[in-house]
DNA sequence: GTGATACTGAAGCCATAACTTCAGTATGGA
DNA sequence: TCCATACTGAAGTTATGGCTTCAGTATCAC
């Protein structure tokens, strides 16, 4: 088990919470606040604050306090963790499954 | 918010738990039976049924029966769909990280 | 048929995750 | 200085997810 494979158990958990996905594409569009990215999510600021913690934690996003307001952005670091992971399965299941097929001599889709 | 959106947290939901992304590594090198997947996990047969569920819900697994073993293996569907969203996403973000590393004209990284 | 194997379904337990409220602190502007 | 803004932390509630047990059903080998 490589080392990247816990953190990518975090990134993956991340990004499967609906609400954080949102604030991740949210600031796709570019960095926010963290009253901002609250409005269109209908929860409190306390509830965004523990969003983001999870999202820090995790690298995919960064945050920093400027004066009384907090401005987040987002981080490469968290993705690339688990572009890598996907990467990896994938040439496994291409292999697997190329094995598979023709084990099976079968092609249950197009 | 494209029609896959909501598949990808499907998606995501299902490998962010540790024992699901357990199960898929497993598979990737090769396909199972419930009980042969059950065995390092340390889990029930009903628990890893229950998980196989949710894997085959997303398309990162199929399944059949054939007499009274089930036989497990990969499909791609479902991490094609993650593929796609972190394609998509990988553009934006790096656009969204360019105009802001202009902005700030700051390298909080190396 | 008998017994072992391989799985399934329903029901319930329990830890955790997502959210809230509320009572703060610190900053910005008049 | 005074008030509004922007956020923070602690504590509590509640729903959900992952797991179990247990009582099945179906298949295989003898």
């Amino acid at each position: 088990m490589p080392a990247s494979t816990l953190k990518a158990d975090q990134v993956f958990n991340a990004l499967g919470d609906p609400t954080r996905r949102a604030i991740v594409e949210q600031l796709s569009r570019g960095p926010s606040t963290v009253s901002r990215l609250a409005e269109p999510l209908d929860i409190t600021l306390t509830a965004v604050r523990q969003h983001l913690h999870v999202l820090e934690g995790c690298k995919l996003v960064s945050t920093r306090k400027v004066g009384r307001t907090r401005t987040c952005q987002l981080e490469k670091k968290g993705l690339a963790v688990i572009e890598d992971w996907i990467h990896a399965q994938r040439s496994m299941w291409d292999s697997a499954l190329d094995n598979l097929g023709a084990l099976l001599e079968e092609d249950g889709e197009p």
